[in-house]
DNA sequence: CAGTGGTCTAGACCACTGA
DNA sequence: CAGTGGTCTAGACCACTGA
């Protein structure tokens, strides 16, 4: 049983994606639709509100409120632990660890890095190449961790809470060394991920993964079935 | 000004994110925050409900609001019209189109398409190769449009309203056809977008874009300087 | 069964801003 | 200056579910 605000919110949206209301056109005021859905302020202000908040409508003082105009697509891209996410296609996830050092301070990273390359296999075929740097100053007990059984990204993610997060998404040729632990020809075009995340603006790991093409896409929706 | 629900949602915010508040730690309930605030339960609930919607705190009745555990980076991706994204980083776009016909029906487009080539400029350099169909059935006002100005998609931006997508990201090598058009080698890696939208589960537009490797990147962020 | 969150009401005051 | 949306209050009833 969904709420009335959820309605009235659903209501709008899909007349708004079919076109019925088109850009720039002037939606009914609040009070309009309290007298409309028999229901009070509060009721539809919410489900305005949460229209206004998805970018399907601009609510303006005094003027009131339409239907926004497509500018951008937005798009929420889910970029899960890659173990998690090999185990929910329901393969088998492996990580291979390929070497590891502790490097000292560096300008970019105050404090001794935990320095990690390592290869991510689904169902025992290379699916990823990781290079990663830890800060040992934010992450201290990282030094003892166990990398044989679970890759450091899955460490992380269940040791280190809420970080703030930059993923670029680009692409480029294999090098010599990417090449040769992926199994691939030299120049090979891969699809690269990298993420750097931080916690109180200190910096806490950077990772640069290497998928080969072909092996691996991002995928984002937009629209009403979406969420 | 900011209002105190939303100083409340931040404190939460910054509580959690610098770990102060620790992944399945209870937030106080709404009751206490109350008292402590000295606001209505409306304004807490309010606040509680927006980070409930981030991802960052889990509500379950009876049980209490809960610091959620970090599973998956969402991040929120703006992918605009290229001829946008070009002139807001200061620079000139221009589209150069290649071919352009009309297609019968097929199994997959039911209806005449129209499909389109061409390449994006930006400041005269080629930024990216554009194969794009169109459903005329949807669009039928697009057979006469003129693309020697304005990009197909920022035509169809302009002239169709908000639709549902689906976008993926992956990276290939460039085709003979691609990088003779780029300007690149053969099999020259490249970053490809591609993007289906539809109108009412019925499908307007198709379009592949091909971005030669280290010219182009997404970029998205997760936390709180983020929004 | 009692505590918690989800939703809603009927009102209020206010800031903003376009007619 | 009057219409509109943003926020808040003090209450209510309810569904859910863990102690």
């Amino acid at each position: 049983m969904i709420s009335l605000s959820e309605r009235i919110r659903q209501d709008f949206e899909t007349r708004i994606l079919s076109g019925e209301l088109a850009p720039d056109e002037r939606l009914p005021t609040e009070q309009q639709l309290m007298a409309q859905y028999q229901c009070s302020r509060m009721t539809v202000h919410k489900a305005l509100s949460a229209l206004s908040h998805m970018g399907l409508v601009d609510r303006r003082k005094k003027a009131g409120s339409f239907v926004a105009r497509p500018r951008v697509h937005s798009m929420v891209l889910d970029i899960p632990d890659l173990a998690a996410e090999v185990a929910q296609g329901g393969r088998r996830h492996d990580f291979r660890l390929l070497a590891r050092q502790i490097r000292s301070s560096s300008p970019d990273w105050p404090g001794r890095t935990l320095c990690i390359d390592g290869l991510h296999l689904a169902d025992g075929a290379p699916l990823a190449l990781e290079r990663r740097e830890v800060s040992l100053k934010a992450v201290p007990e990282m030094r003892d961790a166990d990398f044989t059984t679970q890759s450091p990204g899955s460490w992380l993610l269940a040791h280190v809470p809420w970080t703030e997060a930059e993923t670029r998404i680009s692409a480029a040729g294999a090098t010599a060394d990417e090449a040769a632990a992926l199994g691939l020809s030299a120049h090979a075009p891969c699809l690269v991920v990298e993420r750097r995340t931080w916690r109180q603006a200190a910096p806490v790991t950077h990772v640069r993964q290497v998928f080969p093409a072909d092996n691996y896409e991002l995928v984002g929706r937009f629209g009403p079935s979406g969420r």
